[in-house]
DNA sequence: CCAATTTGACCAGA
DNA sequence: TCTGGTCAAATTGG
C-alpha cells in the first residue's frame, strides 16, 4: 500500500483524535462511579451518560476511520474529488454512530441525465450511518446537517413501515454538486433514522480544500457552536448570586469548541464548563435561566469560586445546551 | 416571484 | 414485472 503523505497525516489524525477522546473518558470513568464533588450538584455533572456516549462513539468513530484509511487508501485515491477522500462523515449533531459503518462505491443507477456524468457517478462514495432524533427537536428535521438539501423524491419501500426521502444538495445545479441522501426511518425504532450519504459535497458549503487535511474537530460546526455563544455572549445579562449584576459580563472561551457531536438533547438550561471538569480547582459556575425577565435573557449563575478572582485566567469552554 | 416540497410518472436494473 | 431511484409538473410557502 502507497499511502501519500495527506493520507498519513488524516490517519494520525484520526488516530490522535480517538486517543484524546479514549484518555478523557478514561479519566472520567476513574471517577465516574463516586457520588458527584461536592462543588457540583447532580444537575451540573459536565459528562453526562449522553456525553460519554458520545465519547465513545468518537473513539469508535476514529479508529473506524483509521482502519477505513489503512484498508481503502488506494481505493479513495480514485475519487477525482480530494475533498471526497476523508473518509469523513457529513456533520449530524445527533449522529449515534458518527462514522461511515460502510462506504463503497456505487454503480449509479442509469437515468437519463446521468449520461452527462455517468462516470462521475459511478466513482460516487456511499455510506451510512444513523442518526437519533432528539426529543424537544421532534420529528422536524432529524436529519438535519450543515448542509442545504432539497428533497427531491420519496418512496414507499417495500417492507417498511416508513417511505424513504431523497435529497440532493441545493447546489447541485448551480455548483455541479452531486451529494445526495437518503433518509429512511427504522422500522424497529421510530426515534433512528439511517441516513445513506451518496458522493461528497463539492459545493462552497463543503470543507473547502486545504493544504494540510484537518479532519477534527470540525470547524463548520465550530463555527456555528461559536456564533451561537457569540450571540449568547452578546445578548447575555448575568447576575450573580452575591448580587452583582453584570450586563458586560464576559466569558473567557477556550475557541475551537471541542467537535463534540452536539447533543441539545439534555433539557435544563444548563451550561457545563467542559474544559474543567477535570480541574475543579478552576472557578467553575452554574448557570440556570431566569425567566422572569423579558426580552434579554437573564441568566442565574452561582459561582462555587470568586469569579473576579478566577475569571481572568480559567479557560472555559462552555458546551452550548439552549439558548 | 422564486425556491422548496410534494407526488405521480418514468426509467433502468434485477 | 417489480422495485428503487429520479424527474418534473403542480403546489406550497416566504
Amino acid at each position: 500500500m502507497d499511502m501519500s503523505n495527506w493520507e498519513q497525516k488524516n490517519l494520525l489524525s484520526e488516530l490522535v483524535h480517538g486517543l484524546k477522546a479514549a484518555k478523557q473518558l478514561q479519566a472520567e470513568l476513574g471517577t465516574a462511579p463516586s457520588p458527584p464533588p461536592p462543588w457540583l450538584s447532580s444537575s451540573s455533572l459536565c459528562l453526562t451518560t449522553e456525553m460519554r456516549e458520545t465519547l465513545l462513539r468518537q473513539i469508535v468513530s476514529s479508529y473506524e476511520k483509521a482502519i477505513l484509511m489503512l484498508n481503502g487508501s488506494n481505493v479513495h485515491s480514485q475519487t477525482a474529488n480530494p475533498v471526497a477522500n476523508t473518509g469523513k462523515v457529513p456533520e449530524s449533531p445527533t449522529s449515534i454512530n458518527g462514522s461511515p459503518r460502510s462506504e463503497e462505491f456505487i454503480d449509479g443507477g442509469g437515468s437519463k441525465d446521468y449520461n452527462l456524468s455517468s462516470k462521475k457517478r459511478k466513482m460516487l462514495p456511499k455510506w451510512t450511518e444513523q442518526v437519533r432524533i432528539s426529543p424537544e427537536r421532534g420529528l422536524e428535521g432529524p436529519h438535519e446537517d450543515v448542509f442545504s438539501w432539497r428533497k427531491y423524491g420519496q418512496k414507499d419501500i417495500l417492507g417498511a413501515k416508513y417511505p424513504r426521502s431523497y435529497y440532493r444538495c441545493t447546489f447541485r445545479n448551480t455548483q455541479n454538486c452531486w451529494a445526495t441522501k437518503q433518509v429512511q426511518r427504522s422500522d424497529d425504532d421510530p426515534t433512528i433514522f439511517d441516513l445513506t450519504y451518496k458522493g461528497k459535497h463539492t459545493c462552497s458549503q463543503g470543507t473547502p480544500p486545504r493544504d494540510k487535511p484537518d479532519t477534527t474537530p470540525n470547524t463548520t460546526l465550530i463555527n456555528y457552536q461559536n456564533d451561537l455563544l457569540a450571540n449568547l455572549r452578546t445578548n447575555l445579562s448575568v447576575r450573580t448570586t452575591n448580587g452583582i449584576e453584570s450586563d458586560g459580563f464576559s466569558f473567557p472561551v477556550t475557541p475551537p469548541f471541542y467537535s463534540y457531536e452536539s447533543d441539545y438533547g439534555n433539557g435544563g438550561g444548563t451550561f457545563c464548563d467542559m474544559g474543567n471538569y477535570s480541574r475543579p480547582s478552576d472557578f467553575t459556575g452554574l448557570i440556570s435561566t431566569n425567566t422572569s425577565t423579558g426580552s434579554s435573557p437573564i441568566f442565574d449563575v452561582d459561582f462555587q469560586f470568586d469569579p473576579t478572582a478566577e475569571i481572568n485566567t480559567g479557560l472555559h469552554t462552555f458546551l452550548h445546551d439552549s439558548v
